[in-house]
RNA sequence: UGGGGAGUCGUCCAAUGGCAAGACAUACGGUUCUGGUCCGUAUUAUCGGGGUUCGAAUCCCUGCUCCCCAGCCA
């Protein structure tokens, strides 16, 4: 697995050194990543995956992959199966670290009894809503529930028929007895079990009580002898209940350790908000390319390698920060540049007749794959009269600093030959319909013999011979940096999100299968579909070329 | 406004009392049969105000701004 070479140093890097070197956790490091199955993983997630496999690969440990599954009610088989493909595709392997916070819900019960024997928890009959007004405010401290001081063998009992389901959901919880005049409100004697008589997908029915977070991760990370419990910045307020649970058992006890998360311009990091454009139909699915998800970006054709090294070039901090899409499109033109053999395909196909080329003659150009990788070879390309050219590199009133095609101008057809054009076709409404150039022979392969220089080279295709196909363009999903801040996000989608085109390809095209990979030259780097077929060939476009005159020509308007 | 965090180029992110670095972006130039790639050059930053110090992004004081927390979500 190749990732950047140069780490950059971060506060976590250096946390886990010093650990190593005073011996901290016997040199271990263990860390793990802990979705809930509630949704698909996003580019955000990828981060967090980067680090803390990251972690375990740089310093010889492990990390697990841990499904933290303790809300029967919005977690689901399809939303686990997905979350290890996409882990295993990002290419991070856990071996045999594959857990379940479910399969530990046997041994929080038994902990959850100690803590009961202990004095430190007990079960409140109050109402949700009698919970949150005695919890106090921000700046009120809260109240005692009266059944603070049940005693222990009480406490057990409601416990246990708890468990047995013997009191229907929300009429009773098991609570950490705290300080419900904490300035920390997770202090406030939190909920520590709630009843919910609703099926897992993994335990089914064998509990109607299900562990909250704060009680079950710290349990889990004990378990698992984790020895660096790395999370989001949110959780930095929870540490001290983390602590608490762990000291009051005299538990195992991990160090929790909080990094912001990765928001990125122009998109949004929700969970919640993906899944409700999933759900309104407003993406095709939780793989559209234009999602920020694992699964959308690889559809659109990122690669595994590419956000790895984007999750090693945006760093790791503490701060909150907005990344700029840029540097994400970045690392996927750099790996894409080495790997991506070049086509040409014409997006937007406008028909040229060299009308001084012999009328049913066909001949094969030779045309390099990859110049950045010589061993990738080369292949042939047929050339006849009658080509496609991309509609745009073609101007009759061609602006300054424009090098294409225009009137009476002469370019060069990639590999091809030097024409230039004598004629402008129009229909009757005006448009242009076709080109009519003459080309010279002697400029065979797209060299002139007596050293003259043309400005332009294009892509085309051969008429007869392109294949059709749909090309989906795809554009930003929102047309705000924060669409995230906004609760009527989707007031902020852009319209011009998708972009279908029927478009002309060289006909070497011809057979090739879904996540296949290249660089339509000039255009940008495009993958097939999953949905394309041999009839029916698919592609989106992953990212465009830097485009140099694509910002000229912004800066005539 | 109680508690917890965070403020460094346009955007990310380094520096651990000793020359404010790198990447992305931007601009300009070179190379180029992709206006791609590659190469070179340049611009731009320590939240404000005090203090300590030979020396402060870093330490102290003070102010300001931003983020998170009042789920029986995670």
């Amino acid at each position: 697995m190749e990732t950047l070479d140069e780490k950059i140093p971060h506060f976590i890097r250096e946390i886990i050194t010093e650990d190593n070197q005073t011996n901290k956790w016997d040199n271990r490091v263990v860390t793990r990543f802990p979705p809930e199955p509630n949704g698909y993983l996003h580019i955000g997630h990828a981060k967090s995956i980067c680090l803390n496999f990251g972690m375990a690969l740089e310093f010889g440990g492990q990390c697990h992959l841990r499904f933290d599954d303790t809300n029967p009610v919005k977690e689901e088989d399809e939303y686990v199966h997905s979350i290890i493909e996409d882990v295993k595709w990002l290419g991070f392997d856990w071996g045999e670290h594959l857990y379940y916070a479910s399969d530990y819900f046997q041994q929080m019960y038994d902990h959850a009894i100690i803590l009961i024997k202990k004095g430190l928890a007990y079960v409140d009959d109050q109402s949700a809503e009698e919970i949150r007004h005695t919890r106090g405010t921000l700046t009120k401290p809260g109240q005692n529930s009266p059944y603070r001081d049940r005693s222990v063998e009480e406490n057990l009992d409601l416990f246990e028929q708890m468990k047995k389901g013997e009191f229907p959901d929300g009429t009773k919880v098991l609570r950490a007895r705290i300080d419900m005049t904490a300035s920390n409100i997770n202090l406030r004697d939190p909920v520590i079990y709630r009843i919910l008589h609703a099926a897992h997908h993994r335990t089914g029915d064998d509990w109607c009580i299900y562990p909250m977070y704060d009680w079950a991760h710290g349990l889990e990370d004990s378990v698992e002898k984790i020895t660096h419990s790395i999370c989001t910045l949110e959780f930095e307020d929870h540490r001290p209940l983390y602590d608490w649970y762990l000291n009051m058992l005299e538990a195992y006890h991990p160090q929790q350790i909080e990094f912001a998360r990765l928001n990125l311009a122009y998109t949004i990091m929700s969970k919640r908000k993906l899944l409700q454009l999933v759900r309104e139909g407003h993406v095709s699915g939780w793989d559209d390319p234009r999602m920020p998800t694992i699964s959308g970006l690889r559809r659109r054709g990122y690669t595994p390698a590419s956000i790895r090294n984007f999750a090693e070039r945006i760093g790791v901090a503490k701060r909150e920060s907005m990344v700029d899409m840029a540097m994400l499109e970045f690392c996927i033109r750099e790996d894409l540049n080495k790997l991506a053999p070049r086509v040409m395909g014409v997006l937007d196909p406008l028909k040229v007749v060299i009308t001084n080329y012999p009328e049913g003659q066909m001949e094969e150009l030779d045309c390099i794959n990859n110049p950045e990788a010589p061993d990738a070879g080369s292949r042939k390309v047929p050339f006849s009269r009658e080509l496609f050219v991309e509609r745009d590199d073609f101007r009759e009133d061609p602006p300054k600093k424009f090098f294409r095609l225009g009137p009476g101008r002469e370019v060069r057809l990639r590999y091809a030959y030097f024409i230039t054009c004598q004629d402008v076709v129009k229909d009757a409404a005006g448009n242009i319909t076709e080109l009519h150039c003459t080309y010279d022979p002697a400029t065979k392969g797209g060299d002139s013999p007596d050293g003259r220089k043309v400005k332009g080279t294009l892509h085309w295709v051969s008429a007869q011979h392109a294949l059709d196909a749909e090309v989906r363009l795809y554009d930003r999903l929102f047309t705000e940096p924060d669409p995230g801040a906004k609760e009527d996000f989707l007031s902020l989608m852009n319209p011009d999100s998708i972009c279908v085109t029927q478009a002309k390809l060289e006909p070497a095209l011809r057979n090739v299968k879904p996540g296949y990979q290249c660089q339509f030259e000039r255009k940008g780097y495009f993958c097939v579909d999953k949905d394309s077929t041999a009839e029916n060939l698919i592609f989106n476009r992953t990212v465009t070329l830097r485009d140099t005159w694509a910002k000229i020509e912004q800066k005539l308007i």
